[in-house]
DNA sequence: ATTATTTTTTAGACTAGCCTAAATTTTTAT
DNA sequence: ATAAAAATTTAGGCTAGTCTAAAAAATAAT
Protein backbone atom coordinates (compact mmCIF):
# COMPACT_ATOMS: atom_id res chain seq x y z
CA UNK A 1 0.00 0.00 0.00
CA UNK A 2 1.72 3.48 -0.96
CA UNK A 3 1.87 6.01 1.48
CA UNK A 4 0.17 9.47 1.14
CA UNK A 5 3.45 10.86 -0.15
CA UNK A 6 3.80 8.28 -2.87
CA UNK A 7 0.45 8.34 -3.95
CA UNK A 8 0.70 12.13 -4.32
CA UNK A 9 3.87 12.10 -6.76
CA UNK A 10 2.02 9.46 -8.54
CA UNK A 11 -0.79 11.64 -8.79
CA UNK A 12 1.47 14.34 -10.16
CA UNK A 13 3.36 11.98 -12.85
CA UNK A 14 0.01 11.16 -14.20
CA UNK A 15 -0.86 14.14 -14.76
CA UNK A 16 2.30 15.65 -16.00
CA UNK A 17 1.99 12.20 -17.97
CA UNK A 18 -1.63 12.96 -19.62
CA UNK A 19 -0.31 16.60 -20.90
CA UNK A 20 3.48 15.56 -22.98
CA UNK A 21 3.62 12.10 -24.21
CA UNK A 22 7.29 12.41 -23.43
CA UNK A 23 8.82 11.22 -20.45
CA UNK A 24 8.58 13.06 -17.39
CA UNK A 25 11.73 15.03 -15.94
CA UNK A 26 12.40 15.00 -12.49
CA UNK A 27 12.09 19.05 -12.47
CA UNK A 28 8.90 18.93 -13.63
CA UNK A 29 8.12 16.55 -11.05
CA UNK A 30 9.79 19.20 -8.45
CA UNK A 31 8.22 22.11 -9.48
CA UNK A 32 4.48 20.49 -9.19
CA UNK A 33 5.38 19.13 -6.04
CA UNK A 34 7.15 21.90 -4.66
CA UNK A 35 9.74 19.90 -3.54
CA UNK A 36 13.91 19.86 -4.85
CA UNK A 37 15.27 17.98 -7.54
CA UNK A 38 17.01 15.49 -5.57
CA UNK A 39 13.90 14.75 -2.94
CA UNK A 40 12.47 13.64 -6.53
CA UNK A 41 14.87 11.48 -7.32
CA UNK A 42 14.68 9.72 -3.99
CA UNK A 43 11.56 8.95 -4.11
CA UNK A 44 11.68 8.17 -8.10
CA UNK A 45 14.12 4.67 -7.34
CA UNK A 46 11.17 3.93 -4.54
CA UNK A 47 8.09 4.18 -6.75
CA UNK A 48 10.54 2.71 -9.58
CA UNK A 49 11.38 -0.03 -7.01
CA UNK A 50 7.62 -1.18 -6.48
CA UNK A 51 7.05 -0.85 -10.33
CA UNK A 52 4.60 2.02 -10.23
CA UNK A 53 6.99 3.78 -13.13
CA UNK A 54 10.06 2.77 -14.87
CA UNK A 55 13.19 4.94 -14.59
CA UNK A 56 16.36 5.50 -16.85
CA UNK A 57 18.92 7.77 -15.05
CA UNK A 58 18.96 11.63 -16.81
CA UNK A 59 16.39 10.34 -19.14
CA UNK A 60 13.03 10.47 -17.11
CA UNK A 61 10.32 9.08 -15.91
CA UNK A 62 7.33 7.06 -17.23
CA UNK A 63 4.25 5.41 -15.16
CA UNK A 64 3.20 1.89 -15.64
CA UNK A 65 0.59 0.15 -15.84
CA UNK A 66 0.26 -0.43 -11.91
CA UNK A 67 1.43 3.14 -11.25
CA UNK A 68 -1.65 4.60 -13.83
CA UNK A 69 -4.41 2.21 -12.21
CA UNK A 70 -3.03 4.02 -8.61
CA UNK A 71 -3.36 7.33 -9.42
CA UNK A 72 -6.52 6.73 -10.98
CA UNK A 73 -7.86 5.46 -7.57
CA UNK A 74 -6.93 8.50 -5.66
CA UNK A 75 -8.05 10.88 -8.37
CA UNK A 76 -11.27 8.90 -7.98
CA UNK A 77 -11.22 9.16 -4.46
CA UNK A 78 -10.42 12.58 -4.90
CA UNK A 79 -13.19 13.96 -7.45
CA UNK A 80 -16.05 11.98 -5.50
CA UNK A 81 -14.49 13.48 -2.13
CA UNK A 82 -15.18 16.66 -4.22
CA UNK A 83 -18.83 16.17 -5.04
CA UNK A 84 -19.67 15.11 -1.48
CA UNK A 85 -18.74 18.24 -0.24
CA UNK A 86 -20.14 20.45 -2.51
CA UNK A 87 -23.45 18.09 -3.37
CA UNK A 88 -24.14 17.01 0.12
CA UNK A 89 -22.41 19.78 2.80
CA UNK A 90 -23.32 22.33 0.81
CA UNK A 91 -19.42 23.54 0.05
CA UNK A 92 -18.83 26.22 -2.81
CA UNK A 93 -16.70 24.95 -5.38
CA UNK A 94 -13.65 26.92 -4.75
CA UNK A 95 -13.52 25.53 -1.10
CA UNK A 96 -12.83 21.91 -1.93
CA UNK A 97 -10.07 21.20 -3.23
CA UNK A 98 -7.75 20.96 -0.27
CA UNK A 99 -9.95 19.10 1.95
CA UNK A 100 -10.49 16.42 -1.03
CA UNK A 101 -6.60 16.68 -0.99
CA UNK A 102 -6.76 15.13 2.52
CA UNK A 103 -10.08 12.88 2.18
CA UNK A 104 -8.37 11.32 -1.05
CA UNK A 105 -5.73 9.22 1.19
CA UNK A 106 -8.13 7.44 3.15
CA UNK A 107 -7.84 3.60 2.71
CA UNK A 108 -11.34 1.96 2.61
CA UNK A 109 -12.41 0.58 -0.73
CA UNK A 110 -15.67 -0.50 0.44
CA UNK A 111 -16.06 3.05 1.79
CA UNK A 112 -15.77 4.70 -1.89
CA UNK A 113 -17.85 2.05 -3.36
CA UNK A 114 -21.04 3.51 -0.86
CA UNK A 115 -19.70 7.05 -1.61
CA UNK A 116 -19.80 6.70 -4.83
CA UNK A 117 -23.86 5.09 -4.51
CA UNK A 118 -24.64 7.57 -1.92
CA UNK A 119 -24.11 10.29 -4.51
CA UNK A 120 -25.79 8.60 -7.27
CA UNK A 121 -22.54 7.34 -9.36
CA UNK A 122 -21.59 10.88 -10.62
CA UNK A 123 -19.75 11.02 -13.60
CA UNK A 124 -17.98 14.45 -13.37
CA UNK A 125 -16.86 16.79 -10.50
CA UNK A 126 -18.16 19.76 -9.48
CA UNK A 127 -15.72 21.44 -12.01
CA UNK A 128 -16.40 19.52 -14.79
CA UNK A 129 -13.91 16.23 -14.69
CA UNK A 130 -14.70 12.76 -15.32
CA UNK A 131 -14.50 10.61 -12.43
CA UNK A 132 -12.84 7.50 -12.65
CA UNK A 133 -14.78 4.11 -12.03
CA UNK A 134 -14.31 1.44 -9.62
CA UNK A 135 -12.31 -0.28 -12.38
CA UNK A 136 -9.93 2.76 -12.79
CA UNK A 137 -11.35 3.71 -16.51
CA UNK A 138 -12.12 7.39 -17.36
CA UNK A 139 -13.78 9.17 -19.79
CA UNK A 140 -11.50 11.07 -22.35
CA UNK A 141 -12.95 14.41 -22.19
CA UNK A 142 -13.00 15.86 -25.33
CA UNK A 143 -11.97 19.50 -25.18
CA UNK A 144 -10.12 22.08 -25.36
CA UNK A 145 -8.81 25.71 -23.54
CA UNK A 146 -11.10 28.66 -24.44
CA UNK A 147 -7.86 30.56 -25.90
CA UNK A 148 -7.70 28.17 -28.67
CA UNK A 149 -11.11 28.81 -30.05
CA UNK A 150 -11.35 30.86 -33.65
CA UNK A 151 -13.21 34.33 -33.06
CA UNK A 152 -17.08 33.77 -33.49
CA UNK A 153 -16.90 30.12 -32.45
CA UNK A 154 -19.27 29.46 -29.20
CA UNK A 155 -18.71 26.32 -27.23
CA UNK A 156 -19.83 24.30 -24.14
CA UNK A 157 -17.84 24.95 -20.96
CA UNK A 158 -16.92 21.25 -20.08
CA UNK A 159 -14.82 22.17 -17.00
CA UNK A 160 -12.39 24.48 -15.24
CA UNK A 161 -8.75 23.64 -13.23
CA UNK A 162 -10.03 23.02 -9.82
CA UNK A 163 -6.76 23.70 -8.12
CA UNK A 164 -6.89 27.62 -7.37
CA UNK A 165 -9.62 28.93 -5.51
CA UNK A 166 -9.51 32.52 -6.36
CA UNK A 167 -9.75 31.63 -10.00
CA UNK A 168 -12.98 29.26 -9.04
CA UNK A 169 -14.75 32.74 -7.55
CA UNK A 170 -13.84 34.87 -10.71
CA UNK A 171 -15.50 31.99 -12.91
CA UNK A 172 -18.03 31.69 -10.90
CA UNK A 173 -18.81 35.55 -10.61
CA UNK A 174 -18.82 35.79 -13.95
CA UNK A 175 -21.22 32.76 -14.41
CA UNK A 176 -18.53 30.75 -16.28
CA UNK A 177 -18.89 27.28 -15.38
CA UNK A 178 -19.23 23.76 -16.77
CA UNK A 179 -22.49 23.53 -18.80
CA UNK A 180 -22.80 27.11 -19.72
CA UNK A 181 -22.42 28.29 -23.44
CA UNK A 182 -19.57 30.67 -23.94
CA UNK A 183 -19.07 32.23 -27.05
CA UNK A 184 -15.67 33.80 -28.23
CA UNK A 185 -16.12 37.62 -29.96
CA UNK A 186 -12.82 38.78 -30.70
CA UNK A 187 -8.91 37.98 -29.39
CA UNK A 188 -7.18 41.22 -28.60
CA UNK A 189 -3.43 40.51 -30.38
CA UNK A 190 -1.34 42.86 -27.95
CA UNK A 191 -2.02 40.80 -24.43
CA UNK A 192 -3.96 37.76 -25.92
CA UNK A 193 -6.60 38.28 -23.67
CA UNK A 194 -10.45 37.49 -24.76
CA UNK A 195 -13.73 39.31 -25.61
CA UNK A 196 -16.46 36.82 -24.65
CA UNK A 197 -20.48 36.69 -24.04
CA UNK A 198 -21.25 34.47 -21.16
CA UNK A 199 -24.74 34.52 -20.18
CA UNK A 200 -26.07 37.60 -22.46
CA UNK A 201 -23.43 39.30 -21.26
CA UNK A 202 -19.92 40.81 -22.73
CA UNK A 203 -17.03 40.72 -21.36
CA UNK A 204 -12.73 40.89 -21.09
CA UNK A 205 -11.14 37.92 -19.76
CA UNK A 206 -7.39 37.22 -19.77
CA UNK A 207 -5.11 34.84 -21.37
CA UNK A 208 -4.20 33.05 -18.22
CA UNK A 209 -8.06 32.41 -17.20
CA UNK A 210 -8.80 31.48 -20.79
CA UNK A 211 -6.39 28.94 -20.72
CA UNK A 212 -7.90 27.32 -17.37
CA UNK A 213 -11.71 27.20 -19.01
CA UNK A 214 -12.07 24.02 -21.25
CA UNK A 215 -14.62 23.93 -24.10
CA UNK A 216 -16.03 21.57 -26.41
CA UNK A 217 -16.96 23.62 -29.77
CA UNK B 1 -1.29 21.89 14.38
CA UNK B 2 -0.72 18.63 16.03
CA UNK B 3 0.42 15.20 13.87
CA UNK B 4 -1.53 12.45 13.53
CA UNK B 5 0.83 10.52 15.98
CA UNK B 6 0.18 12.99 18.30
CA UNK B 7 -3.30 13.24 17.64
CA UNK B 8 -3.64 9.16 18.64
CA UNK B 9 -1.22 9.85 21.85
CA UNK B 10 -3.71 12.90 23.01
CA UNK B 11 -6.79 10.66 22.81
CA UNK B 12 -5.16 7.84 24.11
CA UNK B 13 -3.90 9.78 27.49
CA UNK B 14 -7.18 11.53 27.46
CA UNK B 15 -9.21 8.32 27.57
CA UNK B 16 -6.98 6.68 30.35
CA UNK B 17 -7.30 9.75 32.43
CA UNK B 18 -11.08 9.61 32.31
CA UNK B 19 -11.13 6.30 33.77
CA UNK B 20 -8.32 6.44 36.58
CA UNK B 21 -8.05 10.15 37.77
CA UNK B 22 -4.53 9.67 38.71
CA UNK B 23 -1.63 10.49 36.41
CA UNK B 24 -1.20 8.54 33.27
CA UNK B 25 1.99 6.18 33.54
CA UNK B 26 4.32 5.51 30.55
CA UNK B 27 3.69 1.52 30.15
CA UNK B 28 -0.11 2.19 30.20
CA UNK B 29 0.61 4.36 27.18
CA UNK B 30 2.39 2.26 25.50
CA UNK B 31 -0.26 -0.91 26.18
CA UNK B 32 -3.08 1.07 24.65
CA UNK B 33 -0.77 2.70 21.40
CA UNK B 34 0.36 -0.68 20.56
CA UNK B 35 4.30 0.89 21.03
CA UNK B 36 7.24 0.47 23.45
CA UNK B 37 7.76 2.41 26.81
CA UNK B 38 10.86 4.21 25.10
CA UNK B 39 9.25 5.76 21.85
CA UNK B 40 5.97 6.77 24.52
CA UNK B 41 8.91 8.78 26.61
CA UNK B 42 10.27 10.34 23.55
CA UNK B 43 6.46 11.82 22.79
CA UNK B 44 5.85 12.55 26.38
CA UNK B 45 8.41 15.22 25.63
CA UNK B 46 7.33 16.12 22.97
CA UNK B 47 3.62 16.88 23.82
CA UNK B 48 4.96 18.53 26.93
CA UNK B 49 7.15 21.18 25.05
CA UNK B 50 3.60 21.88 23.58
CA UNK B 51 1.92 22.27 26.35
CA UNK B 52 -0.86 19.59 25.48
CA UNK B 53 0.48 17.46 28.95
CA UNK B 54 2.57 18.01 32.22
CA UNK B 55 4.88 15.58 32.94
CA UNK B 56 7.33 14.48 35.57
CA UNK B 57 10.20 12.15 35.03
CA UNK B 58 9.46 8.60 36.36
CA UNK B 59 5.89 10.11 37.89
CA UNK B 60 3.33 10.13 34.94
CA UNK B 61 2.05 12.36 33.09
CA UNK B 62 -1.37 14.64 33.03
CA UNK B 63 -3.15 16.21 30.72
CA UNK B 64 -3.62 20.39 30.36
CA UNK B 65 -6.57 22.02 29.54
CA UNK B 66 -5.17 22.39 26.03
CA UNK B 67 -4.32 18.73 25.60
CA UNK B 68 -7.78 17.89 26.50
CA UNK B 69 -9.54 20.68 24.14
CA UNK B 70 -7.27 19.32 21.31
CA UNK B 71 -8.34 15.16 22.36
CA UNK B 72 -11.97 15.98 22.50
CA UNK B 73 -11.83 17.87 19.10
CA UNK B 74 -10.53 14.18 17.81
CA UNK B 75 -13.40 12.76 19.54
CA UNK B 76 -15.90 15.03 17.97
CA UNK B 77 -14.57 14.25 14.45
CA UNK B 78 -14.61 10.13 15.47
CA UNK B 79 -17.72 9.94 16.51
CA UNK B 80 -19.59 12.55 14.03
CA UNK B 81 -17.44 10.36 11.00
CA UNK B 82 -18.67 7.13 12.72
CA UNK B 83 -22.51 8.94 12.57
CA UNK B 84 -22.31 9.82 9.00
CA UNK B 85 -21.09 6.56 7.83
CA UNK B 86 -23.96 4.59 9.32
CA UNK B 87 -26.77 7.04 9.06
CA UNK B 88 -25.80 8.23 5.18
CA UNK B 89 -23.68 5.47 3.95
CA UNK B 90 -25.51 2.48 5.60
CA UNK B 91 -22.47 0.51 6.70
CA UNK B 92 -23.09 -1.41 9.43
CA UNK B 93 -21.81 -0.06 13.57
CA UNK B 94 -19.25 -2.67 13.56
CA UNK B 95 -17.46 -1.48 10.61
CA UNK B 96 -16.79 2.02 11.07
CA UNK B 97 -14.25 2.40 13.65
CA UNK B 98 -11.20 1.74 11.72
CA UNK B 99 -12.44 3.43 9.06
CA UNK B 100 -12.97 6.82 11.51
CA UNK B 101 -9.84 6.59 13.13
CA UNK B 102 -8.39 7.62 9.73
CA UNK B 103 -11.35 10.49 8.87
CA UNK B 104 -10.67 11.72 11.99
CA UNK B 105 -7.50 13.34 11.30
CA UNK B 106 -8.62 15.47 8.44
CA UNK B 107 -7.85 18.90 9.45
CA UNK B 108 -10.96 21.44 8.82
CA UNK B 109 -13.13 22.83 11.53
CA UNK B 110 -15.32 24.22 8.70
CA UNK B 111 -15.72 20.38 7.53
CA UNK B 112 -17.07 19.32 10.61
CA UNK B 113 -19.45 21.91 11.29
CA UNK B 114 -20.88 21.54 7.88
CA UNK B 115 -20.77 17.69 8.55
CA UNK B 116 -21.95 18.37 12.04
CA UNK B 117 -25.27 20.22 10.42
CA UNK B 118 -25.95 17.68 7.42
CA UNK B 119 -26.14 15.03 10.42
CA UNK B 120 -29.01 17.05 12.52
CA UNK B 121 -26.25 18.00 15.17
CA UNK B 122 -26.13 14.68 16.92
CA UNK B 123 -25.81 13.70 20.31
CA UNK B 124 -24.24 10.59 20.47
CA UNK B 125 -22.72 8.19 18.38
CA UNK B 126 -23.96 4.84 16.52
CA UNK B 127 -22.37 3.10 19.82
CA UNK B 128 -24.21 5.39 22.14
CA UNK B 129 -21.18 7.79 23.15
CA UNK B 130 -21.36 11.47 23.61
CA UNK B 131 -20.51 13.94 20.41
CA UNK B 132 -18.49 16.55 21.94
CA UNK B 133 -20.23 19.73 20.99
CA UNK B 134 -18.20 22.18 19.03
CA UNK B 135 -16.73 24.19 21.53
CA UNK B 136 -15.38 20.49 23.36
CA UNK B 137 -18.57 20.63 25.90
CA UNK B 138 -18.84 16.75 26.02
CA UNK B 139 -22.06 15.33 28.46
CA UNK B 140 -20.40 13.26 31.27
CA UNK B 141 -22.92 10.11 30.86
CA UNK B 142 -24.17 8.30 33.72
CA UNK B 143 -23.53 4.84 33.51
CA UNK B 144 -22.07 1.68 34.40
CA UNK B 145 -20.89 -1.45 33.31
CA UNK B 146 -23.61 -4.35 33.10
CA UNK B 147 -21.87 -6.05 35.27
CA UNK B 148 -22.01 -4.10 38.19
CA UNK B 149 -25.98 -3.94 38.66
CA UNK B 150 -27.63 -6.13 41.33
CA UNK B 151 -29.44 -8.95 40.36
CA UNK B 152 -33.27 -8.77 39.60
CA UNK B 153 -32.91 -5.12 38.41
CA UNK B 154 -33.03 -4.06 35.02
CA UNK B 155 -31.33 -0.77 33.21
CA UNK B 156 -30.95 0.84 29.71
CA UNK B 157 -28.12 0.19 27.33
CA UNK B 158 -26.54 3.29 26.78
CA UNK B 159 -23.62 2.59 24.91
CA UNK B 160 -20.97 -0.38 23.85
CA UNK B 161 -17.68 0.07 23.38
CA UNK B 162 -16.84 0.40 19.76
CA UNK B 163 -13.15 -0.82 19.26
CA UNK B 164 -13.93 -4.51 18.53
CA UNK B 165 -15.47 -5.52 15.34
CA UNK B 166 -16.70 -9.11 16.58
CA UNK B 167 -17.81 -7.94 20.23
CA UNK B 168 -20.24 -5.62 17.89
CA UNK B 169 -21.33 -7.89 15.26
CA UNK B 170 -22.19 -10.45 18.63
CA UNK B 171 -23.99 -7.40 20.58
CA UNK B 172 -25.73 -6.50 17.40
CA UNK B 173 -27.23 -10.42 17.27
CA UNK B 174 -28.16 -10.84 20.54
CA UNK B 175 -30.29 -7.15 20.48
CA UNK B 176 -28.16 -5.66 23.00
CA UNK B 177 -28.08 -2.19 20.95
CA UNK B 178 -28.04 1.13 22.52
CA UNK B 179 -31.69 2.00 24.02
CA UNK B 180 -32.87 -1.32 24.78
CA UNK B 181 -33.43 -2.31 28.18
CA UNK B 182 -31.54 -5.41 29.67
CA UNK B 183 -32.27 -7.30 33.18
CA UNK B 184 -29.83 -8.94 35.17
CA UNK B 185 -31.90 -12.24 36.32
CA UNK B 186 -28.53 -13.67 38.27
CA UNK B 187 -24.74 -13.87 38.06
CA UNK B 188 -23.00 -17.13 38.06
CA UNK B 189 -20.46 -17.17 40.93
CA UNK B 190 -17.96 -19.60 39.31
CA UNK B 191 -17.46 -17.61 36.22
CA UNK B 192 -18.79 -14.17 36.87
CA UNK B 193 -21.09 -14.46 34.08
CA UNK B 194 -24.63 -13.47 33.55
CA UNK B 195 -27.69 -14.40 33.01
CA UNK B 196 -29.89 -11.63 31.27
CA UNK B 197 -32.71 -10.91 30.09
CA UNK B 198 -33.28 -8.81 26.35
CA UNK B 199 -36.44 -8.31 24.03
CA UNK B 200 -37.76 -11.45 26.34
CA UNK B 201 -35.10 -13.77 25.46
CA UNK B 202 -33.06 -15.06 28.33
CA UNK B 203 -29.50 -16.05 27.71
CA UNK B 204 -26.03 -16.05 29.17
CA UNK B 205 -23.34 -13.73 28.91
CA UNK B 206 -19.81 -13.72 29.69
CA UNK B 207 -17.91 -11.24 32.05
CA UNK B 208 -16.21 -9.75 29.55
CA UNK B 209 -19.33 -9.01 27.27
CA UNK B 210 -20.88 -7.58 30.29
CA UNK B 211 -18.05 -5.00 30.85
CA UNK B 212 -18.52 -3.86 27.64
CA UNK B 213 -21.96 -2.86 28.03
CA UNK B 214 -22.84 0.24 29.78
CA UNK B 215 -26.02 1.09 31.51
CA UNK B 216 -28.32 3.15 33.44
CA UNK B 217 -29.89 1.82 36.33
C1' DA C 1 34.64 20.79 -30.87
C1' DT C 2 35.38 22.47 -26.84
C1' DT C 3 33.41 25.43 -23.28
C1' DA C 4 29.51 26.96 -20.62
C1' DT C 5 25.07 26.10 -18.79
C1' DT C 6 21.46 23.38 -17.23
C1' DT C 7 19.71 19.16 -15.41
C1' DT C 8 20.17 15.30 -12.64
C1' DT C 9 22.25 12.46 -9.29
C1' DT C 10 25.03 11.51 -5.19
C1' DA C 11 26.68 12.45 -0.58
C1' DG C 12 25.76 13.75 3.79
C1' DA C 13 22.68 15.69 7.18
C1' DC C 14 18.21 16.73 9.46
C1' DT C 15 13.35 15.60 11.87
C1' DA C 16 9.53 12.46 13.17
C1' DG C 17 8.53 8.30 14.95
C1' DC C 18 9.86 3.96 16.04
C1' DC C 19 13.04 0.23 17.91
C1' DT C 20 16.57 -2.56 21.21
C1' DA C 21 19.76 -2.64 24.86
C1' DA C 22 21.60 -0.61 28.82
C1' DA C 23 21.30 2.49 32.72
C1' DT C 24 18.58 4.55 36.22
C1' DT C 25 14.86 5.17 39.44
C1' DT C 26 10.97 3.47 41.92
C1' DT C 27 8.45 -0.12 44.00
C1' DT C 28 8.01 -4.56 46.14
C1' DA C 29 9.61 -8.32 48.82
C1' DT C 30 12.24 -10.36 52.09
C1' DA D 1 16.90 -2.11 55.42
C1' DT D 2 18.59 -4.07 51.80
C1' DA D 3 17.96 -7.02 47.76
C1' DA D 4 15.10 -8.22 43.88
C1' DA D 5 11.82 -6.88 40.53
C1' DA D 6 9.41 -3.69 37.78
C1' DA D 7 8.96 0.65 35.53
C1' DT D 8 11.09 4.35 33.22
C1' DT D 9 14.52 6.84 30.87
C1' DT D 10 18.72 7.30 28.07
C1' DA D 11 21.69 6.09 24.32
C1' DG D 12 22.18 4.84 19.90
C1' DG D 13 20.26 3.25 15.61
C1' DC D 14 16.69 2.58 11.86
C1' DT D 15 13.32 4.27 7.87
C1' DA D 16 10.66 7.85 5.36
C1' DG D 17 10.94 12.06 3.53
C1' DT D 18 13.11 16.22 3.18
C1' DC D 19 17.13 19.45 2.48
C1' DT D 20 21.94 21.69 0.79
C1' DA D 21 26.18 21.32 -1.52
C1' DA D 22 28.98 19.00 -4.63
C1' DA D 23 29.73 15.83 -8.49
C1' DA D 24 28.39 13.97 -12.88
C1' DA D 25 25.94 13.85 -17.13
C1' DA D 26 23.41 16.01 -20.84
C1' DT D 27 22.38 20.00 -23.55
C1' DA D 28 23.35 24.46 -25.55
C1' DA D 29 26.50 27.95 -27.26
C1' DT D 30 30.31 29.73 -29.20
Amino acid sequence: MPSFTEENYLKAIYHLSASGSQAVLTNEIAEVMHTKAASVTDMIKKLSAKNFISYEKYYGVKITKQGKSEALMVIRKHRLWETFLVEKLRFNWDEVHEIAEQLEHIQSAVLIQKLDEFLGFPTTDPHGEPIPDKHGKIAVPLRQPLHGLAAGYSGTIEAVHDSDSNLLKYLNRIGAVPGKTIKLLGKEEYDESLEVEVDGKRLTISKTVAENILVTA
